[in-house]
RNA sequence: GGGCCUGUAGCUCAGACGGUUAGAGCGCAUCCCUGAUAAGGAUGAGGCCGGAGGUUCAAGUCCUCCCAGGCCCA
């Protein structure tokens, strides 16, 4: 007989298997060719809105697997919000602009610095680095399309183009106006290879590990009381800075010992601060103190420097000075200084009036004429200078110093503290408003804000804002030729076209064109040309707020609109990033933040729990990740795998643990739904469920089980928290696979239309639950399995409502008793393990013991004895006292609460007393125990209470619940088992031959004594049970059939 | 050196307000159930909840210190 499913079934059968990652692909056709997306914003256009921004990849390098995670969580937000009836514009937007770009371009046309890039032409790069980001925005767009991140990539904004710079302009100046952004000459870090600063979030990102030169350096007092007889010991893991040492610095206050010791076999005599002479001598060996004297005594006393290879500008050097920021620390406590090449040192080397020497030129090498060392890259220049040193006598040690070292964050080249004019946002004074604003963000998880993040904001320092490089935002400053101090910042093309008399709107506003506009101010002399600097790209992204929208000069009102962020979100590197730059863009532009919820997501790892990277070989490339596990798991695994706080570790292994438990398991409830309404022909139309109240208590929980999980989901997305979200839905997707439909099968066989409709009702919220999580499935189950039910359902479940909480549904004295259902079942199952009487046979008769077992409503205790397959259940009380035991104990949680430290005397007075008797007392409301000769009464919930069969039981207790097995067995209970089992064989075989689950059948058999009886016996049943038109005692026709119990044997054939 | 995070079963992790038999999944072994399921269930082995103090009638949970690992920064 071939299945048809019944022509007045709205449902069509799902098939139980499923191909994920092939629905994805067909889900995304269809949103693509209905464009569900940009039905959803315009459906929803004009509601209240709920704002969030895209921190803008950079669009350089490929998108990693690590990508997903913060673009997981900024599709279900806005999606959940979308549902709950708010717009949600959602923007894309790439970050084009930036020193990793013009490093990658760098890279492919071979170039090594910036000599390069000014012979091939500033033009001809900036084009170049053009087509390297949209080559990049490519494979982002791709990715981002695979995951089904709705996010409009049609508008989305990209921070090179000319509305997004001129707005960038537009807050530069308005910055410059207040007098926060000014141009000074500072010691910074500096890429030598770039050739470049870089700002303090830059060098954030870009420590790493080195072992540097450690070397201790005697340099010989040449006046005052030790001249010629002492040496001054500095110390320093940066040797190259020794040419240009100029000073030697002290703190006043501490104290500093003359010793001599034996050094190396030589008698020597050093100058070290106290604290620190165990760790420079060497701990075993000897010293004499000559001498205890302050730093104070030593300003001034001249010594002989380390080396002579440069030549210094008249006027006097090379003497100590005085210096709060010394310390004991480490070294020795005498600071080598070398202005040039420390800030501290060039602080207090100026107040000293001590001139600034710099040896080393901008590309990071010696100049060419220092003997020894010229020509040569500034770290290289290490082992020569202490081999010198060595020759010479005057190095003291040298160690090799694991440390953290800066070096820039893309080219991996060490950066040289170095001192250059340079462009600074004068952040630290608005330190209090950063603190303030940050003060009214909330930040998930809590810690960040004050932790990690209010750290430093504490320590704010100016953002080195200028960069001397090629692709960014040009720095909108033009200053005067012939004075320096008579500055003009630009905030538009249109600015520049009046200040010009020409008209360049149209211009790229890019390097090196605007290099090329000059203007004069009528009445002032000297032409006006641009400063060279182009802008760190993080100001860019940082500016998204306004700037997308190219505000103020164009939709001023868009921007009004979505200003404050309701939220945003990106992993824990951008504290200093981008969660940084946009707070502080905003508070120094408009004086508030831009953003008022900000999730904060810790790192995705490899499966071996380390950083995937190319040369640990553990990359796990996004795409084929989803292309075969499907993306609804790998965002699943994102989303509610684990704290998105915490680093996580991403595998194939987890992902298809996430599809098997929760993705496989919604699928199948579904499909199991439409199996069975199809092949009932049941339609909600003409006959629906009856009223909820009306319905069986196993619907009747499942309602209110999804009335609870709306509840707490809801509540959890509404806390940025989508692991409790996420916990929650997968313990109901098995809670409704695994004990309602496991229980309800017999009435779904029937077509039952309170089943049908309780389950329909049940996935219809469940599905539109997900959705934000796993748009993908849901989406299919929602036009296959929800939609067809409902009159007025829309064509995609992303264009439904959120589920509101059913009130009426809701029950929580079912759903617990519900609990106390099922851990009954699961007591009886193991007790039945542990007499080895398999399930299939059924007994007469179990015992229970349970607080509140007699208010548990008969058709919940029919669940347990079907489940356990018993045909009574009763209390244990019946069984009589003699084959009880009783046990009693305090419930500390209530009596500790009433009763505080007595607690204990309670428990021990309840231990002493006749527990049977207690207990009898106990449950007519009159127990009471003598404590500290005063009467304590116990009410209800004082006392937990164990009730245990004795003799002749198998018997399994667990949580204050028991159940007991009576494993008596009769004839006719045997014969009942030998029929399950062949129900059982039947059902098999029906299975194994392929029948569908509507098919008829004829069914044979051959069997001897109890089993032919009990066959005999239960033949209608039997028939009825396993779809049998026919059932002949005999063997069929053809074949060895299926082996029976008991030396029976069956055969199967279709009606 | 500072800040933050983490430490619970072989592995991955849960454990609101402190409450007396500390859980789940994976893996392993042995069974069971199956008329949707790539599922489900039971049992077993496996835990001084990183360590030491303290608060409390009661601490995996709160406090202090220490140890180890990680991240970020000096």
């Amino acid at each position: 007989m071939e299945h048809v499913s019944s022509p007045t079934s709205p449902f069509r059968p799902l098939p139980a298997q499923v191909d994920l990652p092939a629905l994805e692909h067909e889900v995304l056709d269809r949103w693509a060719a209905e464009k569900v997306f940009a039905r959803s914003l315009e459906a929803s256009a004009g509601r209240p809105q709920w704002t969030f921004y895209e921190g803008p990849p950079t669009a350089n390098g490929r998108p990693g697997t690590h990508h997903i995670e913060a673009r997981a969580f900024k599709d279900v937000f806005p999606r959940f919000k979308t549902m709950q009836g708010y717009s949600v514009p959602r923007r894309a937007g790439w970050d084009c602009h930036g020193l990793p770009v013009e490093i990658a371009v760098e890279k492919e046309l071979g170039f090594s610095g910036k000599p390069d890039i000014e012979a091939y032409g500033i033009a001809e790069f900036n084009a170049r680095c053009r087509e390297s980001v949209e080559r990049h925005v490519a494979d982002f767009s791709e990715l981002t399309d695979r995951m089904g991140y709705w996010v409009d990539m049609s508008t989305a904004y990209w921070t090179m183009n000319p509305e997004y710079v001129e707005s960038v302009w537009w807050s530069l100046k308005t910055i410059f106006d207040k007098g926060l952004l000014t141009e000074d000459h500072r010691v910074a870090p500096y890429c030598p290879r770039c050739g470049t600063g870089l700002s303090d979030h830059e060098v954030a990102q870009g420590y790493e590990t080195v072992t540097d030169p450690s070397v201790y350096v005697s340099l010989p007092i040449t006046s005052g009381e030790w001249a010629g007889k002492a040496d001054l010991l500095i110390w320093t893991t940066t040797p190259w800075t020794l040419p240009s040492n100029t000073a030697v610095a002290v703190n006043p206050d501490v104290t500093y010992l003359v010793v001599r010791a034996d050094h190396a076999g030589t008698e020597r005599t050093v100058v070290v601060a106290e604290p620190l002479v165990t760790a420079v001598l060497g701990a075993d060996v000897p010293y004499e103190v000559l001498a205890t004297t302050t730093g104070c005594d030593w300003e001034r006393v001249h010594y002989q420097r380390p080396f002579s290879l440069v030549e210094f500008p008249e006027g006097d050097a090379h003497y100590v000075l005085l210096a709060d920021y010394v310390t004991t620390d480490s070294g020795t406590g005498l600071v080598h200084q070398s202005p040039a090449f420390g800030a501290e040192d060039l602080a207090v080397c100026r107040s000293y009036g001590l001139p600034v020497v710099v040896p080393v030129d901008a590309t990071g090498h010696f100049a060419a004429d220092v003997p020894l060392v010229g020509g040569h890259f500034f770290k290289a220049a290490d082992p020569t200078l202490v081999q010198d040193m060595a020759d010479r006598g005057v190095l003291w040690r040298e160690q090799r110093y694991e440390h953290p070292y800066p070096h820039c964050w893309r080219c991996h080249t060490p950066l040289m503290y170095y001192a250059q004019p340079s462009w600074y946002i004068r952040t630290s004074s608005v330190k209090d408003q950063l603190l303030e604003q940050n003060e009214g963000t909330r930040w998930h998880p809590e810690n960040v804000q004050w932790g990690r993040y209010g750290d430093w904001l504490h320590n704010n320092v100016d953002w080195a804002l200028s960069r001397d490089r090629y692709w960014g935002t040009p720095l909108p400053i033009w200053r005067n030729e012939l004075d320096p101090a008579h500055l003009v910042a630009v905030g538009s093309l249109a600015e520049l076209s009046e200040l010009t008399g020409r008209d360049l709107a149209d211009l790229d506003p890019h390097r090196p064109f605007i290099d090329d506009v000059t203007f004069t101010l009528p009445g002032v002399e000297g032409e006006f040309r641009r400063v060279r600097q182009v802008i760190d790209a993080w100001y860019d992204s940082g500016s998204m707020p306004f700037a997308q929208w190219g505000a103020p000069h164009r939709n001023q009102e868009q921007f009004e609109a979505a200003y404050p962020a309701q939220f945003i979100c990106e992993a824990i590197d951008q504290t200093r990033g981008w969660f940084y730059t946009l707070m502080a863009v905003g508070t120094l532009v408009f004086g508030k933040s831009s953003y008022e919820d900000v999730l904060c997501l810790g790192h995705i790892l490899a499966e071996d729990g380390r950083k995937m990277s190319k040369h640990l070989g553990n990359i796990i490339e996004p795409i084929p990740l989803m292309d075969r596990h499907g993306a609804d798991a790998v965002r699943w695994f994102m989303l509610a795998g684990g704290s998105p706080w915490q680093a996580r570790r991403v595998g194939h292994e987890t992902l298809s643990e996430v599809v098997r438990k929760v993705l496989l398991t919604y699928w199948n409830t579904a499909s199991f739904f439409t199996l069975y309404a199809s092949t009932n022909g049941w339609d909600p139309a003409t006959t629906p469920a009856p009223p909820a109240a009306e319905r069986p208590l196993l619907d009747r929980w499942a309602l209110a089980s999804l009335a609870t999980v709306t509840d707490g989901v809801t509540q959890a997305l509404e806390a940025f928290d989508t692991q409790t979200a996420g916990k929650l839905l997968a313990g109901f997707v098995d809670d409704l696979s695994n004990w309602y439909v496991r229980r309800s099968r017999r009435r779904f066989w029937d077509g039952d239309a309170a089943a049908l409709g309780t389950l329909h009702e049940v996935l219809d919220g469940l599905t539109r639950l997900m959705a934000p999580f796993t748009p993908f499935v849901t989406e299919r189950v929602w036009s296959e399995v929800v939609a067809p039910g409902l009159p007025d359902a829309p064509d995609s479940v992303h264009l439904s409502s959120w589920p509101q909480v059913d009130e009426a549904a809701r029950d929580d004295e079912l759903v617990a008793q519900m609990e106390v259902v099922r851990r009954l079942v699961e007591l009886g199952r193991s007790a039945r393990t542990a007499s080895k009487v398999r399930t299939r046979q059924p007994l007469a008769r179990a015992l229970v013991a349970a607080p509140g077992w007699a208010d548990l409503p008969r058709d919940l205790v029919a669940e347990v004895a079907e489940e356990l397959n018993v045909a009574e259940l009763a209390p244990v009380a019946e069984a009589g006292g003699d084959l009880v035991d009783v046990g009693v104990k305090v419930d500390f949680r209530a009596v500790g609460r009433r009763m505080g430290k007595q607690v204990q005397a309670v428990a021990q007075a309840v231990a002493a007393r006749d527990a049977a008797g207690l207990v009898a007392d106990y449950r007519a409301g009159t127990a009471s125990v003598t404590v500290d000769g005063a009467d304590v009464p116990l009410v209800e919930g004082d006392l937990v209470v164990t009730e245990t069969p004795r003799e002749g039981w198998t018997v399994a207790s667990g949580g204050g619940l028991t159940v007991a097995l009576d494993l008596t067995m009769t004839p006719e209970l045997e014969r009942a088992g030998l029929v399950r089992e062949v129900v059982r064989l039947v059902q098999d075989a029906r299975k194994a031959a392929g029948f569908e689950v509507s098919d008829r059948i004829q069914l044979w058999w051959t069997a001897d004594g109890q089993l032919a009886q009990a066959l005999t016996e239960a033949g209608d049943a039997l028939a009825a049970e396993v779809l049998a038109t026919t059932v002949h005692a005999g063997t069929a026709g053809d074949g060895t059939g299926v082996e029976g119990p008991a030396g029976g044997r069956v055969w199967v054939a279709l009606a």
